[in-house]
DNA sequence: TAGATTGTTAATCGATTAACAATC
DNA sequence: TAGATTGTTAATCGATTAACAATC
């Protein structure tokens, strides 16, 4: 496991993800080795971006030859925080919860949906896949014997806090959160917030610029 | 409608969503005015920053008073260019699709759905909520009869270019892009993407940093 | 008028780009 | 050794914060 010492800022964290996805692809694809050059043209990005994002965590390439491919998607896979596995809830079972419990990705990469919360008794006590969907009045108990670290939130806008009370008050301290709502959290609990409308909006300004 | 002439960074772009978001509570709320100081501690961000940022597209609110909630909004509303409707398909049927195809705020603001498209036959001739699913091969006819101008791309990865190119092909300007991949479309057409899986590993790098 | 709050300029901070010496 | 490409420093650019005169 590579370690690394300096800080590195959230404009670069939000690239390595997108790092990684392009790293992982050049790796299924056999690439042994990549320049900064080369994988500026692929990004979208430039040369020089690219070697100092990758310097403010230390990893390095050798000079004269570029970076070593599967080296490097370790380093920032360990970076990411994918060297270790997490469990995770969904609350909400509707279209947008089942959608991501069937998302490939995650197990690939160690993030296990352990089961989906609903309060709607139509779909208590079904699966999805092979996810099982339990009541909201469980939640609690479910998080504490199996070791949640992870909640998805896909919750009805009017509910979100207060279901993001709850999660907070058992113990999680990271929420994928796709409610619209700047959510209330203790400062030692983490939140990334996707906002599909915010995108669409951003979409018909670019649109509408033309 | 207010005009506005100077260039907008895409900076602020980004934040004016949730400006808008913000802004159309208070309005619910009737809430009549509102200053920087008050908008910047609910939002999180500086007084600072939101006077510039309001005053880079010229909006303006009133010295010693504030912003009066409602004009501010409007303007907000116009510039993200939801000053006039916008027909949208979507291609994929699958959760992630059905789960935007009930977005109420999508219609609230004049977007408006209005089919869904897919290869699978035990969905084609269905509805979702009130929205048809067609079969992929009547995409471009359907595109050329409704004036869609925006498509929103749930389809999996190993499809999404090529369906892209299709998209462009019909002259659709505006892609909502769910497929975790880098388009490659003309210079005219604009792509939002949504990265779900992105966030996620941006969510265990703030959870392993602690 | 006095108080409040904007619009706007100046100062600071951080991120990106450019340049090049170090070195494989 | 010559060529390539990094790591890193310096220069530039852009975004945020601070400060304050303008004015409602």
């Amino acid at each position: 496991m590579q370690s690394y010492s300096k800080k590195v800022s959230m404009t670069v964290v939000k690239r390595l993800p997108k790092y990684y996805q392009y790293l992982s692809d050049l790796s299924d694809r056999d690439v042994e080795k990549i320049s900064s050059k080369e994988l500026a043209n692929m990004m979208g990005l430039t040369a020089s971006q690219i070697r100092q994002d990758l310097n403010s965590f230390g990893a390095y390439g050798q000079q004269g030859y570029g970076y070593k491919v599967e080296e490097l998607k370790d380093a920032i896979r360990d970076i990411l925080g994918l060297n270790q596995p997490y469990n995770c809830v969904i609350i909400g079972s509707g279209n947008l919860g089942r959608a991501i419990s069937h998302y490939e990705r995650f197990k690939n990469e160690g993030i296990h949906i352990k089961a989906m919360f609903d309060v709607d008794h139509g779909r208590v006590g079904k699966t999805v896949g092979k996810i099982p969907v339990y009541h909201m009045d469980d939640l609690e108990q479910f998080v504490k014997e199996n070791e949640i670290n992870i909640c998805i939130l896909c919750v009805p806008r009017e509910v979100g806090q207060e279901i993001a009370n709850r999660i907070c008050k058992i113990g999680i301290k990271a929420i994928l959160n796709f409610v619209p709502l700047d959510l209330t959290v203790p400062e030692d609990v983490v939140v990334e917030n996707v906002n599909i409308t915010d995108s669409l909006f951003t979409l018909t300004f670019l649109l509408s610029e033309k």
